[in-house]
RNA sequence: GGAGAGGUGUCCGAGCGGUUGAAGGAACCGGUCUUGAAAACCGGCAGGUGAAUAGCCUCGCGGGUUCGAAUCCCGCCCUCUCCGCCA
């Protein structure tokens, strides 16, 4: 959430942020004249009720039978008064805060200006990719052969988009969710989390999936709960309605979760292969830092998420975002992406965003930077470390053997009892 | 799911219709004292809105009663104890 004060002292700042995203600059007006109106509203209820207050006050201490019936009869008549007024300020405030929480983050300055993901800068790519003497293979091919992904049982189970991981295909993904969480604990400086997998809708309002992304969000109707997208939820929103101390930052968090999303607006793309299922596995970092770090801290959770595709022997490349490719509640925003020797692409398997104060806002989450001091807003960042499938899309994919079996990154093997290689029959040998 | 108890500021804890935004204590911060520390004493110490030391709002959340609600009524949520059920 942008602060409203912001709004209405510089809207032609905000306007030129939003111009920049491809958004309709026009919400702004919207949104001031209908603050102006909540504004209003409030004072007028404001001096009512101190009216009240005062009078209401004094009335034990009057004597006077007749004075006294009259004073309450007066205050009934500025109660109702209220009343009413508060039953207008209530829609509109109802309409202010929903419209306050569909407003985008606005771009960093040091962002690029871009219209969509075609003008996204690689800020580095890195030159060698893995030579086959062969025709390198599909990841979907190799795994089916292997025997260690099963689409069409996954699809009997649960429907398109769901497979089942079996014998070393299972067991590799569970080495890369553990390679991953110790790199990040014992390297990096994360603490871990094992949150809910199940929120709240404040939660998702607090990181910004919703009220504007529910489309793509799992809902339990009968508890009103929501299944997570990703564990920037959760462990975001493990600090909400918080004050920190300045000394507890920067707070790092890392977590491993399934995430859940209908992938309703990617309808018939990535269909083949693991690339893009309803649920997937992720480890995710978090940070909540204060606001002078958090360009610097954005720099290094990249280096942070690279690290995992350096320790791993993945290809890999670094993208800026554009203006025009910056999600919602981003204010600058990363991709690291992975080489897929098979299908010959590069693969997002993470996302690298400072939000700066937007979460924090939403979320209130806060911290005072020394004893004594107004609390402030924190900022909050960020980025896969990483995405699973797409992670073991690269590792057979760049790994993969002449013969058709698929070599184990050194780094893993001691994660997979020191095995080197995945057979046919889902066999570690 | 059933029965009972309870949810007050950073924490403990009083209040049970009228200067109570909230006694008292602890913690914390500043000061006096001390060679230093402890103790003792003095002062400060919730958040939001707001230009404000003004006013308004906030005692789990939402609604109601009242001139006036932390205090009364209704609904919900959460915690604890016991029972049931389960991993």
């Amino acid at each position: 959430m942008l602060d409203i004060r912001l709004i209405r002292e510089n809207p032609n700042l905000v306007k030129q942020g939003l111009s920049a995203l491809g958004e309709d600059p026009a919400m702004v007006d919207n949104l001031i004249s209908i603050d102006v109106k909540r504004r209003e509203l409030m004072t007028e209820i404001d001096v009512l009720r101190a009216e009240r207050n005062t009078v209401s006050k004094e009335i034990p201490r009057i004597k006077e039978p007749g004075e006294k019936k009259a004073k309450i009869a007066a205050m009934r008549e500025v109660g109702d008064k209220v009343s009413a007024l508060e039953a207008e300020l209530v829609s509109i405030a109802q309409s202010f805060d929903e419209q306050m929480l569909r407003v985008p983050n606005l771009p960093h300055p040091s962002v690029p200006i871009g219209k969509d993901d075609t003008e996204n800068v690689v800020t580095y790519q890195q030159q060698e990719l893995p030579q086959f003497d062969f025709e390198p293979k599909p990841h979907w091919e190799l795994a089916e052969k292997l025997g260690i992904i099963d689409f069409e049982r996954g699809v009997k189970i649960s429907g398109s988009r769901f497979y089942v991981l079996r014998g070393a295909g299972a067991a590799l993904q569970r080495a890369v969710i553990n390679f991953m969480l110790t790199l990040h604990t014992t390297q990096h400086g994360y603490t871990e989390l094992y949150p809910p997998y199940m929120v709240k809708q404040e939660a998702l309002v607090g990181t910004g999936n919703l009220p504007k992304f529910g489309d793509n969000l799992y809902h339990d109707a009968e508890e009103d709960l929501w299944w997570i997208p990703t564990a920037e939820v959760p462990v975001t929103n493990f600090h909400r309605d918080e004050i920190l101390d300045a000394s507890e930052l920067p707070v790092k968090y890392v977590a491993y979760t399934a995430c859940f999303r209908r992938e309703k607006m990617s309808a018939g793309r990535d269909v083949r292969g693991i690339k893009r299922g309803h649920q997937f596995d992720k480890v995710e970092m978090v940070k909540l830092v204060t606001p002078e770090t958090s360009v610097e801290e954005l720099d290094k959770l990249v280096n942070d998420a690279i690290d995992v595709a350096k320790v791993l022997g993945l290809p890999y490349r670094l993208l800026q975002m554009c203006t025009g490719d910056l999600s919602f509640t981003a204010a600058m925003k990363y991709d690291v992406e992975l080489w897929a020797a098979g299908c010959a692409e590069w693969l997002e398997v993470s996302s690298c965003s400072n939000f700066m104060d937007f979460q924090a806002r939403r979320a209130n989450i806060r911290y005072r930077a020394e004893a004594g001091a107004k609390p402030e807003y924190l900022h909050t960042l960020n980025g896969s470390g990483l995405a699973l499938p797409r992670v073991m899309i690269a590792i057979m994919e760049n790994y993969q053997q002449a013969d058709g079996s698929i070599l184990i990154p050194e780094s893993l093997r001691p994660f997979l009892g020191g095995f080197s290689r995945i057979v046919e029959g889902a066999k570690l040998e």
